[in-house]
This record gives structure tokens, sequence and C-alpha cells, in this order.
DNA sequence: TAGAATTGGATAGTTCTACTATCCATTAAT
DNA sequence: ATTAATGGATAGTAGAACTATCCAATTCTA
């Protein structure tokens, strides 16, 4: 198919197509002429695979390639799925005065053994991006402590890590039967683990703030709590 | 205090301060002479509140003005809280085509059921945010179902709910018997809970990935599974 | 009290991200 | 044979979030 046809059926004009092909996050077309190159599924797959992660995920291109770059490798090595998840979670640094420095120091050590004290958690997997998600962490605390509750215990994070883990539970177990098919980009399980991850984002997110809603609610009309 | 102390109190440049002004997301110092302004404490409150919205949240100022504008509003009064979810959930509208729009609206019908049958819901309340909550989750299971699971069954919403009021729970049970203080800003529950909401959503998405990841990882390695 | 520094207000410019448009020599379609 | 489409290059745009410059009025500082 050329350029006309990718752009009709992906819905991405094509002076997009030929940007993404420019960023590299599409690969070029066959030349089959000096000007004239093919393309096939593949291109359709990962238009639609770029959409999903920008309109649905709303990741930057910046993370959009980051994904493409670890898909298709295999697990264990190198790690694509935790590469991706540093690409998330880089944030810009923030600089600390010495006092915030220490502070945030001792309070990450805390977070730190918390973390690693979870009876799901998997010591050394996934290093650096391991490391960057105690500093989101540390750093989420630290503004909740700041602008909410300057007792902010973190003994918290047990709970939210339960109801997390819960969460994976769902999404993952009823698809862990799953056949990876050869040739087929669409159940690769590094694709899935990520893209899964991606995609089930905003729908955890909406339950999250439905739910810190009604429970805000509840206790101000005096309306019971059910259980969780 | 006048601009450059607030701005070095603060640490946001004077020229973002005036910016914030001019854009309303902050109030205009009052003025003493043609061209001195005084600022107090409220000013340097606010810009923190700016900043923990912008790089923690990581809501544009477009959200940021929303909550704003709704801080202070007491609770019930048209709903200040449900109007600070609207615009965070605000999303630009997807066009679909006729069969796409059908499926859609299906979809949306059987999520709706769903979710106001879940035991903790509260019918009628944050009307219009609710329907855009129903929106995106309607919208984020399309997707999955298009690039992960065809047959994703929208039954798991109901454990990822769970999964939400859990964390909602280690959320806010512990901060019911919070006394507001007048005067204090900080401890305005409108203030608390919208602020706690946006600031909790980067601790709850990281532990939300990282069990994710974690759980993907016992699997592929053939570790037990802790229960949930 | 004179001169340097600061202030508020207005306006214009910058950086970054993510596209979008134009041009053109070449190739394809009718 | 003429019209349309293609690939590649280059330039332009839109929006968000600042950042810089100017200037007359004011305030601090010696």
């Amino acid at each position: 198919m050329r350029i006309s046809e990718l752009s009709r059926r992906s819905g991405v004009p094509t002076s997009t197509i030929k940007f993404y092909i420019r960023e590299g996050l599409i690969p070029a077309g066959a030349c089959s002429q000096r000007n004239q190159a093919r393309y096939d599924e593949t291109h359709l797959q990962r238009l639609d695979l770029i959409r999903a992660l920008r309109e649905v995920a709303g990741q930057p291109l910046e993370v959009v390639r980051a994904v493409i770059e670890q898909l298709g490798k295999p697990w264990g090595e190198g790690d694509p799925v935790g590469a991706a998840i540093e690409a998330i979670h880089r944030v810009p640094e923030r600089d600390r005065s010495g006092a915030e420095q220490a502070e945030y120091d001792a309070l990450r050590a805390q977070v730190a053994e918390l973390v690693n004290g979870l009876p799901w958690h998997v010591p050394d997997e996934a290093d650096r991006a391991h490391a960057l998600e105690l500093d989101r962490i540390t750093d989420a605390v630290l503004q909740l402590r700041r602008y909410i509750d300057p007792d902010f215990d973190i003994a918290v994070l047990r709970d939210f890590a339960a109801g997390a883990w819960r969460i994976s539970e769902a999404a993952i177990e009823r698809n862990e039967d799953r056949v990876p098919m050869p040739g087929d980009d669409l159940i690769d399980p590094t694709r899935t683990a990520i893209l899964g991850m991606l995609l089930l984002e905003p729908l955890v997110m909406t339950f999250v703030r439905s739910a810190l809603t009604m429970r805000s609610i509840r206790i101000s009309n005096g309306l019971p709590l059910p259980p969780s």
C-alpha cells in the first residue's frame, strides 16, 4: 500500500506519517523506485499503537519512542518493560536545598524499606526503573505532607500497594494463558505488558478518583461506608 | 511583602508571578500607591499550590485554574469537587464513525450499569463529572479490547473498583477527624479533597505500575503470587 | 536629598512539543 | 499526454508555559 492508503486506513494525515518516519517512530517504507515506497500492515499497526499511546495513555512522543524501542525484545534480555517504565517515570530533577535533601534522603530510605518488604516484591529486578519508582513515591509523600497532612504516615502506602496488587490481579490473571503467535506483534508479551500497563492507567485512575469522591461524599453526608 | 520577596520565598521568578497574575491564577497585590502593591501569605500559599499541581500532579494551567476557582467553595454548593474533576477529565472529543458510535454507546450503557451498581456508588452526585468518568472508562475499555485483548470483559472493572475503594479507604479514613481551622486555607475540606485526589494520583499510579510489573515478572519466572 | 535600585504594568519574545504545509523532481494513473 | 500522487526536504504553525525588555513611578541608601 502507498502512503495515501496508509493515511486513509489509519486516519493519520500523510504529513504526520512523514513526520513520524523522520522521527524514527515508523520505519520508512520499502523503496521500490527512487520515489516510490510500499507500506504494509506493520506500518498500520505501528500507527495505531502510536495513536493509542498518545490519545488513550496520554504519553508524549518521547515515551512512545522509548516504548517502541523496547517492543519485540524478549523478556529478561535487557528488561524491556523496565526500560519502558524508566522512560515513563523520568521526571525533571528537582534541586533541593541541603535540609530538604536530608529530609528527602531519610524518607526515601524508609520508603525503600517499606516497598522492598512488600510480599510480592522481587528484588533487583528492573533496577533503575525501581530507583525511579522510589524517587517518585518519596516526592509524592513529601508533597502530601506539605499540602495535605504533615503527619501523613507512610504505613498507608502498604494499603495503597495492597489495592494496587488487587488491581494487577484482576488485570493480568485472566490473560496469563494467552499464547503468543509468531509474526503477530499484537500478542507479543512485552508489548502486552507495556501497552497493558499504559492503557490500564486511565481506567484505574478514573476508578481511584471516583472512589475518593464517593468516599468523601459518603463521609460528609453521613452515609455508610461499605467495607473494602 | 513585595514581589521580589514573594519571588525569593516561593522560588518562582517575578516574571512568572506577573504572568500568573495576568492569567488570573493569583489575585493582584493590594495597591498601596500607583505602582506599589503588597503581597501576603495567601499569595505565597497560592504559588505553592500552583507548583504542587503543576510539578507533582502534572496538571496543565487550565486544570489549575479550574481547581483554584473551586477552592473555598463549601461542600454541596455547586459541587466544587465535581467541577474540579470535570476539568481534569475533559478530554478532546473523539469523532467516531456510525458503527464505532453504536459500539461505543452499547458499551457505555454496560459500563454505566456496572458502575452505578457498585455498592458505594452515590447516584446523581457530581452529575456531569460522572458522565465524563463513564466516557473515559468506555473509551479505555474500547482501546484495551483493540490493542490488548478483544475479549476484555468489563466484569474485571468491578475488581478495579474494589482495589480503588481500598485505596480510598487508606487515603481518607484516617483524615476524616481533621478539624478545619478558620482562616487556614490548608485544611479547608474542599481543598483537601481536590488536592488530595490530585497529589495521590502519582503515588497510586506508581504502585499500580509496580504491581503490574511485579506480577508479570512473577508469572514469567514461575514465582508464587501472594494473595491480594 | 540625590542617585541607584525596585516596582507594577504592558508588550513582545522564547522554548518546547507536535504537528501541518509547501515545494519539487519523479513516477504512476488514465 | 496530461493529470495526479509520491517521497524527501524544508519551512511554517499552534498552543502551552513561561521569560525578557521597557518604562514611568516609587523607594531605598548613602
